[in-house]
DNA sequence: TATGAATGAGGCTTCATTCAT
DNA sequence: AATGAATGAAGCCTCATTCAT
């Protein structure tokens, strides 16, 4: 092995470490508060020394920004994935989906997304998250585009398709961690089979009526 | 003036310092976040001593738990003041538009909620607040019954309505406060209304057959 | 009644209230921690407001001082209405009678009195404490001095007689309130008994005799 | 120097400031009250940050109950230190000089320990002094049994001899930091040997019979 | 005179970040 | 590069004392 081969070596157990770091740090600001979770308690969880995170992260903060941004990317990912020649459904589907898989974790980022908002320092990662995030909504856009054009929806701006699922997604996570209605929503799978239809057919045009007809017969 | 007239004015004024204190707090939370918030700024704002804030209240947390529980109150007294015989609507409409007046109000207090729910010594006023809560949620669900009742929504357990619409709400409310999203959605009006459209919609019964037998003209 | 004596009254009302606050004062101090007692709290067992505290007494520690005072006064009170022509031993004995009666409230002073010590705006009634101890201590020596003649007393300063069985019986009370003895002193009679009688033999000049000739064998 | 020795090294130093700020705090408490002493003081005192502190100690009270500890430890080393066949009555001697050798030291530690009784969270660390004491007593107990059982001592359960002395000792402590009697004893070389001296025959079995015997005549 | 709301100095503790090794 | 001891700003809270009514 020559010195490059190393030195590239060191750089793939470097960046490995990183993302162990991230993970890490995920995982415990999930499990507690993540004003809860010092640094030192990451460290020790990897196994690291304190002053190591900061050989990777120049701040708590950016540790932060760096989730949100893995995040988003990972559902690029996803996005990515899927064949342009796919159902044009799956797309969203797979978006909300993914959105939806751990409630707890889509809160987490609504919140450390807002305490990121304020920090000039962080300015320049937050540019990229929302670089990302735009590219994702454009895909999404197409698709929804798509599906106007052939009258399978509402025939409003595109991003309000986009909002409205957001926000349904967004109020089921927030619904989901409310200490109160947890407790009063005895019928979970009835009730979120409820929501997701009225997800589903908020804006469809086609779908509102092919219910008419079901229930006509 | 006598003696008790003097203590009732003392009291008056106590009581009317403890809200200036509670109206400066959340002026104070919804501008920063309420972590950057110190007891001492809030005192500062207010024009009194920072020992005084310990007087009405224990803790820092519990200024957050009253204001939950002002809020609430609040909801309680607009959702009191509508008469029996009001279009039975009115309720939840009332109910909907207070959560969605102020949204950054309300994601604050979404958050402070969580901030709240661990802390032992807060018990009691939590329970109080839940109380307060339940029986505001009570009498929508009064409201929700008659109308499926009616046959004017779909008769399933009336908290889907309800859970349905608050999770709208909220997700409505976290669109709102989001960076990305607040800048992308360009004709806000146009897209709440269609939101709002979607939420009365959600579960309406009638609603969907007429728009059924309207398609099949 | 004329104002001369609704002005007497008043006082004595005024001195009442001050043993009042000095009784309350000294129940607290015995039930909890001085430290952890508050000039509220004793004005709340009082049932008169904190601000009425301060018009009997200058400060905090003013009421440490008038408790010291007080309970020396007491103990004055005690040796004075004993009659010259007494055994004189009773003298003694009710000393340190007293002194041990009540061996928490005799920690307490002690901790009062070292809390004092330094304060120079005590001064004035921390002398006056002295004051009366050391007549109180005079009328034992003058005792003492009286057994040492008769011959009763080993023949050395009289303070060596106060002083020992003073730090004798400091000493049991130290004992009787320290957490680990208390639970280590099975037989607590037989043991105190054991204690006293060692120390009303301490200085016995008989008992010196004894030896002495014992060790002339 | 290998990592190991490094490591080893800063864990020496580690430990060694630890029993510097004990060092300091313990001076200082014994020059002001302890309550004056402030943790900013102490680490001002040690010429480190106040932060510091925290590192080494979970909190001011964890720092009283470790001097305890180290105190009793101390003694502990005395005691051991003892060869088996020294004269028995050593070990007795050792241990009240120890204990006698700085009085005010001795008092603070009084105090120390009824301040840190309380607190839950000292649980753990105030079992462990208890154990060490217990282990000391019980040296002291074997010493006192074996002298009870050469005649040499009244024959009462070993730990009234230890208790009465210990009575004794802190007594003479307590007149020691008297404000009073501090100044009324003039000859205090001759005022303690005459104490001791009572100490020593307290419990003495010779005496005892002496006493007797004169009391049958 | 009695009151109790207001005060603010001051204490303890936390933790993100730095830096010498 | 990795470490972790050291730092100190900053936060929360307490309570003796004051003072206007």
């Amino acid at each position: 092995m020559d010195g490059l081969e190393k030195a590239t070596l060191r750089v793939k157990e470097f960046r490995k470490r990183e993302q162990l770091i991230l993970d890490t740090a995920l995982k415990l600001f999930l499990e507690q508060d993540e004003d809860k979770v010092t640094v030192e308690t990451i460290a020790d969880a990897v196994g690291i020394g304190k002053g190591t995170i900061y050989k990777h992260f120049t701040s708590k903060q950016e540790i932060y920004v760096l989730l949100l941004i893995r995040y988003e990317e990972e559902l690029a990912g996803i996005l990515q994935n899927i064949q342009p020649d796919d159902d044009k459904d799956r797309l969203v589907r797979e978006y909300f989906q993914f959105r939806m898989a751990d409630p707890a974790r889509y809160a987490l980022f609504d919140r450390l997304e807002k305490k990121c908002a304020q920090d000039e320092s962080l300015s320049r990662l937050i540019e990229r998250l929302h670089e990302i995030r735009e590219s994702n909504v454009d895909q999404l856009e197409t698709v929804i585009k798509a599906r106007i054009a052939e009258g399978k929806l509402a025939d409003v701006p595109p991003y309000f398709h986009i909002a409205a699922a957001w926000a349904l997604v967004h109020g089921a996570v927030g619904l989901c961690s409310s200490e109160f209605y947890k407790d009063r929503i005895e019928d979970k799978e009835g009730f979120f089979s409820f929501l997701m239809d009225a997800a589903v057919k908020m804006g469809n045009r086609s779908r509102l009526k092919n219910v008419d007809e079901q229930e006509m017969e």
